[in-house]
DNA sequence: GCCAACGTTGGC
DNA sequence: GCCAACGTTGGC
């Protein structure tokens, strides 16, 4: 069972906007970065964890825990001319079945966090202080995080670790 | 709002 | 294929 770290600027998309979906649950859009879409599509698997990180955001803090429930599959958004991630050259790509160019997984709110834990706790504590999201330039919105790493996140945010 | 770090684009 | 210019991210 792997952990990961996903990265939301609350003003886009939040924990409540989560919580908020049918089932508290949706397709992780709008990733259009190569190597987080490599993760998307390749790595993260149904039943993973993830710590739900808002960026750009005050507090900049990991506000709960979500649990991967769908495998990589091909972003709707990118052929969804509506959309703010509308990517015309992908969708013309995969409308003459070359394949997708973008992937989502769907991840599902399972439990909130306590109190959210801040960056400058995660920087404090030194079971987290090595995280990628507290490198200096660390832009990747998926990210690894170690069981280890996951495990003091939940404790530092007062749940127990999930199973 | 500033600006450093990063990824992407495009001229050559 | 190199690399400068540009746009974006995101902490502060």
């Amino acid at each position: 069972m792997a952990c990961w770290l996903l990265k939301s600027e609350p003003s886009v998309f939040s924990w409540d906007h989560l919580c908020a979906q049918p089932g508290r649950r949706t397709a992780w859009e709008g990733v259009r970065n190569y190597q987080a879409r490599n993760l998307l599509r390749d790595t993260l698997q149904p039943g993973d964890w993830g710590l739900f990180y808002h960026s750009n955001a005050d507090p900049t803090a990991a506000v709960g825990v979500v649990r991967i429930v769908r495998a990589g599959y091909p972003d709707p958004s990118a052929r969804d001319k509506k959309s703010d991630y509308y990517d015309a050259k992908a969708a013309a790509k995969e409308a003459k079945g070359l394949g997708a160019t973008w992937y989502v997984v769907d991840v599902e709110a399972h439990t909130p966090f306590l109190q959210p834990v801040t960056r400058p706790m995660l920087q404090e504590d030194k079971r987290t202080a090595d995280m990628m999201v507290l490198k200096r330039g660390a832009r990747l919105s998926v990210q690894p995080v170690t069981a280890a790493e996951f495990a003091a996140v939940c404790a530092l945010g007062g749940i127990k670790v999930p199973k």
